[in-house]
Parts: C-alpha cells; structure tokens; sequence
DNA sequence: GTCTATAGATCGATAGAC
DNA sequence: GTCTATCGATCTATAGAC
C-alpha cells in the first residue's frame, strides 16, 4: 500500500488540486481534510497559518516549478528556439491539454484576489518576460517579442478558460496550436528529427 | 434622492456586480445585502430559491442582454462587417476596457460550475457562433470562420484574466485589437467614415 | 414589501488526549 | 504527528412583527 502522507511536501500537490478546483473561498477545510486524508489536527500542525498559509505554500511550490521547468529555460537556454518549444509542449502536459485548470488563473478571478495579488501577478509578469527575452534571443525585434509574449501568455488562459466552460478540452490544444505557429519562423523549433544519441 | 431599490429587475445588476467581484461561494447574503441595501427578508421575497436563484436571474439578464444587443445582430444584421466592428466595441464597452470582469467566466471557473454548468456552455457557445455566422456571411469559408470564432472568443476570456491578473487593464485593449486586425479583410468594417446624418 | 430575530448547519481554528 | 471534541463566528434560510 501506498505510504500514508507524512511530510508537508507530499500534502502540497493535493492541496493544489482542491483550491484548484474549488477556488480559495470554496475550498472549506472539511473538503481539504478529506482529499488530503488528514484530520484538521494534522493540518494545522504542517500549517499553523491555516487555510492563507495552505494557498500561499501551494503558489510558492507552483512558483518554483515554473522557474525550474519553464522560465529559466526560456530566459538562458541555449537554444532559445528549442525552449520555445519545449514551453508549449510542457504547457500542454502541465494543464492536462485542457483539462486542468490554473491556479493562478482561478485565484486572479475568484475573491481572494487581494490576498495574493502580488504572487499572481508575479507568475503572469514572469512567464511573459520569459518568453519575450527567448523570443527575443531568437531573433525576433524586442517590441514584438513582447507582444507576442503577452498574447501567447493571455491567450493560453483563455483557452483554459474556454476549455472548461464548453467542456471541450480540445479547444486548448487549438489555442496553443494557433500560438505556435503564430511564432517567427526563427524562433520555433528548425525540425522535428530526433536528435542524434538520444532516446 | 434617486429611487430605492425596490423592483426585482432594480436589484440584478447590484447582484452581478457582486458574484463578478467575489464568484458564488465568496457572495454571502451579507455582502449581498450590504451592496443591494436590501435585508436578508426583501432578498427572499424576490429570490425564494436564495443565492441559487440571484445567480440564475443574473445570468438569465447577461444571456438576454449579448443575445440582443450581440449575437443577434452578429447572426442577423444585414452589414456583418459591420456587426463585427460592432462587436469589438460593445466588448471593449461591456468590460470596461479590461476594469471589469466576465461574469460567466468567473463562474465557469469556480466551485459552483457544475451548477451552471450548462447555462456557462449555452452562453460561451452561442457567441462563438453567432461570430462565426457573421464571418461565414461577410465570405470567410466556413471552416476557417469557425476557426477564427473560437479563437476571438477564447482570446477576449485571456484577455480579462491577463488583465486582472497583471493589474494591466490595457492588456484586454491590445488583445481586442489584434484579434481584430487578424480577421480576413473583407469581414472588418470597411472605414471608420462617419455615417452621414448621424452626430 | 421590509425589517429583526433566530434557527440550524457549517465555517476556520484551537485544545488536548494518545 | 494524528486524532476527536469543541469553541465562537459566520453561513444560508426561515419566521413573524410591522
């Protein structure tokens, strides 16, 4: 049998999934008590800050993950191209090809939206800089690498947006598709070919 | 002194203001309360089925309202070019230039989607198509209109949430103008002359 | 039609046994 | 570290005076 969970780190991708789909205000600690499998006790015990310190966590791990997965590869990789790529295919996987939500997204919208407006706007404001400056690297002129960033990153929620409420997971895997191929010739990936010695 | 609340029709759109800014579960009947002037025993002499019913009568309203005053005359209108310009600037109007936001979004993304989930589908739905007749009818191929529908409509809830999240309403302005400069030229407004006869 | 008072359930959070 | 019991606040909804 699985290993009951006993380290705040095991508890935190659960909890992203609860606030995720029932946002912050939504997210009563009877729903989190029983998705996690721990009694409030416990909970509180891995968060003596509550439910705030709970989402704050959740944000600061998703953070990470981004920074780690995404942006820095966008930012110093070298092949910014390659980046570009590998972002839309991470994007696609991350979000479930639409039938994952975003937290971010969720939190931006719903009534908690003062309480962690900085760390929202951070993750937009990172993500789009990040792939301004790939697209950038790339080749393409700085004005319209920030535009473009900024649309690819609007668009992107909008097609998690618009996934879930026609209940057609395809349509984010459109959007993203119409993105990509928006993209500078230069700054998408050259080819498809598998790259010599690898799997 | 203006006129106290006092019809059920007077009450919607204090109650839409309030479900945009705090979703459903974060509306309680003391913020409603608070908001309409109203007292918990007015609000259940309009509303029997409670919170439940205000949400249903709002988006009842929002459905009439884009069914008249949008999709009708984007499926209708005898110019849908015209209907299509049309379009983009009762959107950018209708959200306040990026300052407020989608109702129906913001309920499709919280915990009570299921609840209305299909009145959320009915609605995203009707206005992708309802564009892409008035782009099938201004000579884009029917694929393609379907294609550029989805995307108008998908990029415009982007646009909203980017808006938010970023603190930036400008974003859902540029958002609204690329997509409109990327529709086929023969479906945008042809000059932006002023009509003889009209101020 | 609008109000106050309040019921009954659920909320977030705490205390303390084990 | 995990649980149960429970507190006080807040929630939705109802009852009934005016």
């Amino acid at each position: 049998m699985p290993k009951t969970v006993s380290e705040r780190s095991d508890v935190l991708p659960l909890l992203a999934e609860v606030f995720r789909e029932h946002g912050f205000a939504g997210a009563s600690l009877a729903v989190i008590a029983g998705r996690t499998g721990l009694g409030k006790g416990s909970l509180y015990h891995f968060f003596p800050g509550g439910k705030a310190e709970m989402a704050a966590s959740v944000l600061d791990e998703i953070d990470a993950w981004f920074e780690a997965n995404m942006f820095r590869p966008l930012r110093e990789d070298a092949d910014p191209s390659a980046a570009i790529g590998a972002m839309f295919r991470t994007t696609d996987a991350y979000f479930r090809s639409g039938r994952r939500l975003c937290l971010v997204g969720v939190l931006a919208l719903g009534d908690a939206q003062d309480r962690f407006a900085e760390r929202i706007n951070a993750y937009f404001a990172a993500w789009r800089d990040a792939l301004a400056e790939a697209l950038r690297r790339a080749g393409t002129e700085a004005g319209l690498a920030g535009d473009l960033a900024e649309e690819v990153v609007t668009a992107i929620q909008g097609g998690l947006v618009a996934a879930r409420a026609l209940r057609d997971p395809g349509v984010f895997g459109r959007t993203l598709g119409r993105l990509e191929a928006r993209l500078p010739a230069g700054s998408r990936a050259p080819s498809r070919a598998a790259e010599p010695g690898s799997s």
